[in-house]
DNA sequence: TCACTTATTGATAATGGTTATCATTATCAA
DNA sequence: TTGATAATGATAACCATTATCAATAAGTGA
């Protein structure tokens, strides 16, 4: 609540209506919630923490409203290979960190990674642009990501392979 | 097939049976179609090929052996965001280059560049390093993809969003 | 070669995230 | 306040992928 006011709701209310859009509850409620989180939240989770509040906002309509912000370039669609989609918002200039994701393939854990970032974020930019160039391809976002295994899911794995006595 | 006996049929036969697996003529016939190809297959655009040739292959079939294959790291898993997961056989000694993706968010069209990957790989592998020092994270794979317009849909999209003279 | 254990198969039904439909309601400029 | 139209939400449909399970095939040991 606090963090959507902080973020000026004249912002999104112009950037909104520039694109012909009106700023109704459902999506002021969905883009407060994503703005106090750092969660991957899946729309299921979006929908069911939005309820709480105003319980009479549809399932329906945080598809929608997650979809059409994604085209607006506001959210971040991920797939962690969970059969669902998860949303962040995009980096601000408040606060929010540009960040990449490492998956955990036997957990499903997710751990952000903002380390490594510039080198990453140059190197991007340096490719983006020869690809651009030699295949007039206009690149408008990319995607790193890293899949392993966790921390704790190394120990678990590694004790449940370790041969038992009786055998 | 040709293709399949000059990558010697017996080398898949010891990989499988190292893990317990048989080889059968299902899952012959899908490294086959995967080895003469370097197209982004759908389960069911394997399913499709191979019926072609042995119409009692099922479509369960074709997705257990896919999700085996990737089990085993002997074919990539993608998602190009249309809905459905494409596969590819990773990258052997013969011949298939190691490659990364652009995805046009227009048409869905892929296309696949080697050019920048030397240093892409050298960047990743030293990310990895720290990331798995850090973190304690054992990353066993990565996944980069651009996404944009390619050359034709930039053109589609310009002429469309250019007013017309009635207006 | 035969018998036997077990992996594999494939038709079918079920699952579950996401979208389409459509009548109703809310928004906002005039 | 009004009117045009964007937005909503309950419901049903969609569709890629998985689970089920009886039937079959592959490999092993005798």
């Amino acid at each position: 609540m606090r963090g959507f006011h902080r973020m000026n709701a004249g912002w999104w209310h112009g950037r909104f209506r520039g694109c012909g859009y009106r700023i109704t509850l459902p999506r002021q409620m969905i883009i407060e919630l994503l703005n106090r989180t750092t969660a991957h939240l899946s729309a299921e989770d979006v929908y069911l923490e939005v309820h709480k509040m105003h319980s009479d906002i549809g399932l329906t309509t945080v598809y929608r409203t997650l979809e059409l912000l994604v085209q607006m370039g506001i959210v971040l669609k991920f797939d962690f290979g969970d059969g669902r989609a998860r949303y962040e918002l995009a980096e601000t200039s408040k606060g929010r960190k540009h960040h990449h994701h490492m998956v955990c393939t036997n957990c499903g854990r997710i751990i952000d990674y903002a380390d490594f970032i510039d080198e990453e974020i140059e190197l991007l930019s340096r490719t983006e642009k020869g690809l651009s160039k030699k295949f007039n391809f206009e690149i408008t976002n990319h995607l790193i990501q890293f899949y392993g295994l966790c921390d704790q899911c190394q120990k678990t794995i590694k004790r449940l392979s370790r041969p038992s006595v009786s055998q």
